[in-house]
DNA sequence: GAAAATTAGATGATATATCATGTATGATTC
DNA sequence: GAATCATACATGATATATCATCTAATTTTC
């Protein structure tokens, strides 16, 4: 079986191979290119999420998040150990937390963005653009009404 | 944002973001569908490369799989206690152990087999067949030289 | 306005993935 | 053939992901 030439059918790789193979070794470099942040791509994730909303409560965040399906409480504890996120009573809710990115959480999370898309600029000539759209559009409509999916559209819905 | 017009550039899904939702849905409907099996898609994963490959050792069994990295010892360690897979010592090398599949477990890999190719040919409908051909195919050139990548070589080059 | 139901979040338990270390066997070198 | 090195596997430690449970606060219902 040569390059490219993947079958979908009985002996060839599956579908699941194919996606938890991309999702491991992209997962690997963006650890490897993360590390000197001292964060992990989840810690990213947050960050990058945070830096680009208004303040968000733990479950907006959680719906925002693909990393995690639940309300990402321990990791967003991590964060604010390191000192990059602040809880805070939510004004309105006695329930709800309020997320916010302190100020080096800002620049990190803008240092995150910065390696994030270097990195996938890199992954895209490597290999040719217009395939690889193809694939992100048809991603997108094989989940655009899955949770994950369903994650993706709030975060670029708000901004 | 519409349906299928995810863009790449700034703002956008991040590549990392649409590979990590697509493995985290399909995981979970894998998950589900073998469920009534009593196994993992990580355990699938180990039954079937162990029933289309000749006995493999814990490392050559490692080298095949995309679920884990190293050598899959505690993944196996699961199987045999369920009593699907059998340890035993490789004739030719004191270290070295030899993998194999009980009766059942062989039963078991067939089910498994059957169980996955028709959630595959669900999701393989459900997104229209050649937008999808085109993104194995991307997918595959992206990761044909990385070791997950890698793995699935070897298993389709051994049969 | 009191009781019931819902929601936000924290936390414990389990499974999994990764990394590092340890131990025994085999291969190499001299 | 003894010392050194490499390999196969097991295992401990840590981080992460998922599920279930628990508490407190809000909303709903009557």
């Amino acid at each position: 079986m040569a390059d490219g030439k993947a079958k979908i059918t009985a002996g060839g790789p599956r579908l699941w191979y194919m996606i938890l193979a991309a999702q491991r070794e992209t997962q690997r470099m963006l650890a490897e290119a993360l590390r000197p942040l001292g964060i992990s791509p989840a810690q990213g994730e947050v960050l990058t999420v945070l830096s680009s909303h208004p303040p968000l409560t733990l479950n907006a965040l959680g719906e925002r998040l693909v990393c995690e399906t639940g309300s990402p409480s321990r990791l967003v504890s991590g964060l604010v150990r390191l000192g990059w996120v602040r809880r805070s009573p939510s004004p309105d809710d006695g329930r709800a937390v309020r997320l916010t990115l302190t100020e080096g959480g800002h620049r990190l999370a803008k240092h995150c963005l910065a390696v994030t898309e270097e990195l996938e600029a890199e992954l895209i000539t490597l290999v040719e653009a217009p395939g690889l759209t193809a694939t992100l559009q048809t991603l997108w409509r094989l989940m655009s009404h899955l949770p994950a999916g369903r994650a993706l559209k709030r975060r670029a819905g708000a901004g």
